[in-house]
DNA sequence: ATTCTATATCGTAATATTGCAATATAAAAA
DNA sequence: TTTTTATATTGCAATATTACGATATAGAAT
């Protein structure tokens, strides 16, 4: 098979789930990096940075936009992106109904 | 292709990527999720309580333990899985070093 | 109008992940 | 010792991900 069986969890698990995915890869990880260190909107300057060609960062970024951890600005010919400040009450109302981490065993 | 070329980025980059990659999977979050609630050692009761197969979770479960989220103690004939208390604080490490939240962009 | 620059999309090859039936392993119970 | 119970491993089919060349798109610059 292949396919995720995503009905058979909860709304909140499979959204977990899916942002760690968008997480997931050393170059989406170095993208978030970069774009939270030069603490403005970047465009074309991540396809300089990484030594990635363009077609993957292009992918990368798109599900980066797609897990609404980044968002992007036309600015004339040049896309700008930058973190989702909206992603941060995101992270926080998944891990509201998490149980207590209280850990005694083993 | 389909192979991440994990040695363009850093190690924190890589490790970031492989830990989220770990929590990447619904079937995972509610393992997790699990062992976090019921606050014990757990065994067969998560083949139980999943609505997947045993092969399947033993292969989740083989994931989590490999990415050091999770431990697991032979028990007679049952295995003790129970959340790697280490794991919090290789986290906390793994973020040390990123930089500061700072959004004011777009 | 043509060319340049920045980004996205398409197509495709290589590899990884998911899921499970079948089977193996090993301790416990009978 | 045979059977039961708990878990792991193997093998395989279906699907997803990664990477990138080629190409499309669209605004900027000339």
């Amino acid at each position: 098979m292949g396919v995720t069986k995503t009905d058979l969890f909860t709304e909140n698990q499979n959204e977990i789930a899916t942002l760690a995915k968008a997480i997931a890869h050393p170059a989406r990880v170095a993208i978030i990096e970069y774009l939270l260190k030069v603490n403005a909107c970047i465009c074309n300057d991540i396809v300089n940075e990484l030594p990635l060609a363009q077609p993957t960062i292009s992918q990368h970024l798109k599900e980066l936009k797609n897990a609404g951890i980044i968002k992007g600005n036309i600015e004339g010919n040049a896309i700008c992106y930058c973190i989702d400040e909206k992603i941060f009450s995101k992270i926080q109302s998944l891990f509201q109904t998490s149980p207590m981490l209280n850990i005694s065993c083993c």
